[in-house]
RNA sequence: GCCGGAGUAGCUCAGACGGUAGAGCAGCUCACUCGUAAUGAGCAGGCCAGGGGUUCAAGUCCCCUCUCCGGCUCCA
C-alpha cells in the first residue's frame, strides 16, 4: 500500500497509508486530539472525519473548542433538533438550520398550522437528549436531483431548495445547505446502532462522526420566522439553540446573557431613573425624567460645543409641515410607510408629522441666493422627527417612534464633496471617542432595488465618493448592498460597546437628488449657477438610541462627565451635617452635580450601600477628623478601598480635571 | 404587520379547585447618631392593563383592544 504525506497547520508533515481517514491521523497524532476532532479541512475545503485521504494534502484537524469546531457542533446538534421535532410532531416539514453567532436554530412548519409554545421545548430538548444518548452516526451521501427529489418527496422546502440550485438560482442560504456549485446534492443521514435510517437532511457538512461528540446545548426560545425572510411567505416556526463544547462553556456562555441582561438600558432606565415609556403616552414615545435628562443635556451641549467647532450652523425647524414639502422632497412616495397619517387642517390641507429634517435645512438654504464662498454650508440642528415604526419592532429607546437626530445637512460642491466627506469621517471618530466608544467598523449602503431616485450614474459616483472617504480610513469596510437611503447611499458607523455588541450609530449620506427637486443652486466664481451636492449625516444617529447605547456601554455607571450625581456627601452622624452642606456648596459651586445624603437616608452603611447602587462615581463620608481638617473620606466607584482625610481642594480639583477630560469609566 | 409569551403596589414577585389580594425592597413617620455596600418599629400603598361576556360570585374562565417581552420582516 503507497503513502501519502500529510502536513500538518505547523508545517510539520507526516507519512500515512493511503486511504487512511482524517479521523485516524487525528488519533495517531494524540489521543485527545483524536476525541476533540469534531471536522477537518483538506486543502481548506470542510471534510468530516471519516473522510479518507487519497493523496499528499494540507489538513486541519478542527477541534471542538474553538470557533469552526462550535459552529460543527451547532449545526450538528441543529439536525439532532429536527429529528427531535420530526419525532414529536408527525407531518413536521423542516426548512432550514443553520449554525448562527452562539448557537444554532432551526425552522419547521408543523401539521394543520400548529406553533410550538414555551412548554414544548423541554420535551423537545429531552427527546434531542435521548438522540444524543443513542449514539446516531452521522452519515454523508451525494445523490442527484432527482433522487434528491424522491428522499425528500414530503418535505416541500428541500425539493423547493433542490429545484433552485437546480435551476442555478441558488443564494447564499441554500449554498449553505448544498453546496453552490454542486452537480449532485449532499445529504446527511442519522443511523442508529442497528443501522437504521432515523433522519436524512439536505446538508452541505460537516458534522460530527456521532451524535456522542456533541457538547452541550440548550433549547432557548421559540420565535416566528418567514420561509426565506419574505414577508409575504408562509411563516414558520423557528426554535433557537444554543451549543457547546461542554457543560461549562454552555455555563459561561448562559451566565453572559446574564450579564447583558443586567446592564440592558430598559432595566437600567427603571432602576436608575432615566426615562420612561408611559403607556398613556403611546408605544415608542419616551420621557425623560430628571436624572436621565441631565445625562442627555450633557451629551447634546458637548455635541453643539464640537459642531460649532467644525464649523456648522445652528438652524431650528418645526415638527409639522404641510404635504407638498414631502411631496416635493420624495418622500410620500417613496417613505410614506414610515410616516405618521395625516392631519387636515385649514379646511383641507394635509399636515404631516415630519420624518425627517432635511427638507426644512433645505428651504434655509433656499432662503436667498447663495453663493459659493459661503460652500460649505453646514447646518445643525437636533431635530425631532416621528416614524411610524410597526408595532413589533420598537425596541427600549434603541427603536423608537419618535426620537432626536443630531442632524445636519452639508451643502457644498461636488468638487469639494471628497475632502469633506473625509474630514467629516474624521470628525465623526473623534466624537464618538469622546463619548467612550473607540471600536468601530464602516459599512456602505449602496442603491436600493427599484426604491430609489436618480440614475445608475449619480448613485455610482455618490457611492464611490464615499467608498473613497471610507478607505482613508484604517477600519474594516463592509457592504451592504441595497441598503441606502432613497436619495442616495450612505456609510455608516458601526460601533461595537464594552460587552462586544454592535450598534448602527452614524450614517453619513451623499445627495445628489433633493438638491435638484429642490431646485437649489449657487453661484459660482464664473458667476454661473451650478447645483449644490448635499451630504446628510447624523453622529449619534438618534439621541435616544445613542443614549441607550451608552446606558449598555457602561452598563449605567456613567463617566463623571455625563453621571447625573457625580458626588454624593454623606455626614458621619447630625453633628456634621453642617459640614456635609459646606462641602456640597464648595462642590456645587465648582460646577459639580452633587447630593447630601444625610440621616434621613439611613445609616451610614445603608447609604453608602445606596450611592454605591444608584453607581454615583464618588462617594464622599465626612465626620469629626474631617471638619477638623477641611477633608473629605473618598470611596471611588472604581476603587476598592475608600481614602481617608483628603483635602476638599484636592479632591474639587482632582473631579474637575477627570469631568472636563471626559475620562471614560 | 406576522408568530410565540406576558401584564397583580414605584420595583421584584406570591396568589391549587372561580368565593372578593399578599410578601420583600422602595416610600412616609418615629426611635437610633452610626467612619465606608442593608439599624429597628410602625404606617401607608392595588378599578389585579382597559373593555365586554359566562357565573349567585371573576385577579382566576371566554372574547376584543392596548402595552411590554422574545423572534421574523423593516430600520436611526
Amino acid at each position: 500500500m503507497s503513502q501519502i504525506t500529510v502536513t500538518l497547520p505547523d508545517g510539520s508533515s507526516r507519512e500515512y497509508d493511503r486511504g487512511t481517514t482524517v479521523q485516524q491521523v487525528a488519533d495517531a497524532i494524540g489521543k485527545r486530539l483524536g476525541q476533540a476532532a469534531v471536522a477537518a479541512k483538506v486543502g481548506g475545503v470542510w471534510v468530516d472525519l471519516g473522510h479518507p485521504l487519497d493523496r499528499d494534502v494540507d489538513l486541519a484537524i478542527v477541534t471542538r473548542n474553538t470557533d469552526e469546531g462550535r459552529e460543527v457542533l451547532r449545526h450538528s446538534t441543529a439536525h439532532v433538533l429536527a429529528q427531535a421535532v420530526t419525532r414529536l410532531f408527525p407531518g413536521a416539514k423542516y426548512a432550514i438550520g443553520p449554525a448562527v453567532a452562539d448557537g444554532f436554530y432551526y425552522d419547521f412548519e408543523l401539521a394543520d398550522r400548529a406553533t410550538f409554545s414555551d412548554s414544548d421545548l423541554e420535551r423537545i430538548e429531552a427527546e434531542m437528549s435521548s438522540i444524543i444518548a443513542a449514539d446516531q452516526a452521522f452519515v454523508r451521501d451525494e445523490v442527484d436531483f432527482d433522487t434528491g427529489r424522491d428522499v425528500f418527496a414530503d418535505q416541500r422546502f428541500k425539493v423547493e431548495i433542490i429545484d433552485k440550485v437546480r435551476a442555478g438560482a441558488a443564494d447564499a442560504d441554500d449554498a449553505g445547505e448544498v453546496g453552490a456549485d454542486a452537480a449532485a446534492v449532499s445529504i446527511y443521514r442519522n443511523l442508529d446502532a442497528d443501522g437504521a435510517v432515523c433522519f436524512t437532511d439536505l446538508c452541505r457538512g460537516p458534522h460530527v462522526p456521532s451524535t456522542a461528540r456533541l457538547g452541550a446545548f440548550k433549547l432557548m426560545r421559540v420565535a416566528g420566522a418567514y420561509w426565506r425572510g419574505d414577508e409575504k411567505g408562509p411563516q414558520l416556526q423557528r426554535i433557537y439553540g444554543t451549543a457547546w463544547e461542554d457543560r461549562k462553556a454552555l455555563e459561561e456562555h448562559l451566565h453572559r446573557l446574564e450579564e447583558a441582561e443586567r446592564r440592558d438600558h430598559r432595566r437600567l432606565g427603571v432602576e436608575l431613573d432615566l426615562f420612561s415609556f408611559p403607556d398613556e403616552i403611546g408605544s415608542g414615545l419616551a420621557v425623560f425624567h430628571p436624572k436621565g435628562g441631565i445625562i442627555r443635556r450633557v451629551m447634546e451641549d458637548y455635541s453643539r460645543e464640537r459642531h460649532e467647532q467644525a464649523g456648522y450652523e445652528f438652524v431650528y425647524s418645526p415638527h409639522i409641515t404641510k404635504q407638498d414639502l414631502f411631496e416635493t422632497s420624495g418622500h410620500l412616495d417613496w417613505f410614506a410607510d414610515g410616516m405618521f397619517p395625516p392631519m387636515e387642517l385649514d379646511g383641507g390641507t394635509d399636515y404631516y408629522l415630519k420624518p425627517m429634517n432635511c427638507p426644512f435645512h433645505i428651504l434655509i438654504f433656499r432662503s436667498r441666493t447663495r453663493s459659493y464662498r459661503e460652500l460649505p454650508l453646514r447646518m445643525f440642528e437636533f431635530g425631532s422627527v416621528y416614524r411610524y415604526e410597526k408595532s413589533g419592532v420598537v425596541h427600549g429607546l434603541t427603536r423608537v417612534r419618535g426620537m432626536t437626530q443630531d442632524d445636519a445637512h452639508i451643502f457644498t460642491t461636488k468638487e469639494n464633496m471628497g475632502v469633506e466627506l473625509v474630514s467629516l469621517l474624521d470628525f465623526v471618530l473623534s466624537l464618538l471617542a469622546d463619548y467612550g466608544l473607540t471600536d468601530f467598523y464602516l459599512e456602505l449602503s449602496t442603491k436600493p432595488d427599484g426604491k430609489a431616485v436618480g440614475t445608475d450614474e449619480e448613485w455610482a459616483e455618490a457611492t464611490e465618493a464615499l467608498r473613497e472617504a471610507a478607505l482613508t480610513k484604517d477600519l474594516t469596510l463592509v457592504l451592504d448592498e441595497g441598503g441606502g437611503a432613497f436619495y442616495g447611499p450612505k456609510i455608516s458607523v458601526q460601533a461595537t460597546d464594552a460587552i462586544g455588541r454592535t450598534w448602527q450609530m452614524s450614517t453619513i449620506q451623499v445627495d445628489f437628488q433633493l438638491p435638484q427637486r429642490f431646485d437649489l443652486w449657487y453661484t459660482g466664481a464664473d458667476n454661473e449657477r451650478h447645483r449644490p451636492i448635499m451630504i446628510h449625516r447624523a453622529l449619534f444617529g438618534s439621541v435616544e438610541r445613542f443614549f441607550g447605547v451608552l446606558v449598555e456601554h457602561y452598563a449605567g455607571a456613567f463617566p463623571v462627565w455625563l453621571a447625573p450625581v457625580q458626588v454624593s456627601v454623606l455626614p458621619v452622624a447630625d453633628r456634621h451635617d453642617d459640614y456635609a452642606y459646606e462641602v456640597a456648596a464648595t462642590l456645587t459651586r465648582a460646577g459639580r452635580r452633587v447630593e447630601v445624603l444625610d440621616g434621613h437616608a439611613g445609616a451610614l452603611g445603608a447609604r453608602i450601600r445606596r450611592a454605591k447602587m444608584e453607581k454615583v462615581p464618588y462617594v464622599l463620608v465626612v465626620g469629626d477628623d474631617d471638619v477638623e481638617h477641611r477633608t473629605v473620606g473618598v470611596n471611588a466607584r472604581r476603587s476598592e478601598q475608600p481614602e481617608r482625610g483628603v483635602a476638599l481642594d484636592e479632591f474639587a480639583t482632582r473631579v474637575d480635571t477627570e469631568s472636563r477630560t471626559r475620562v471614560s469609566g
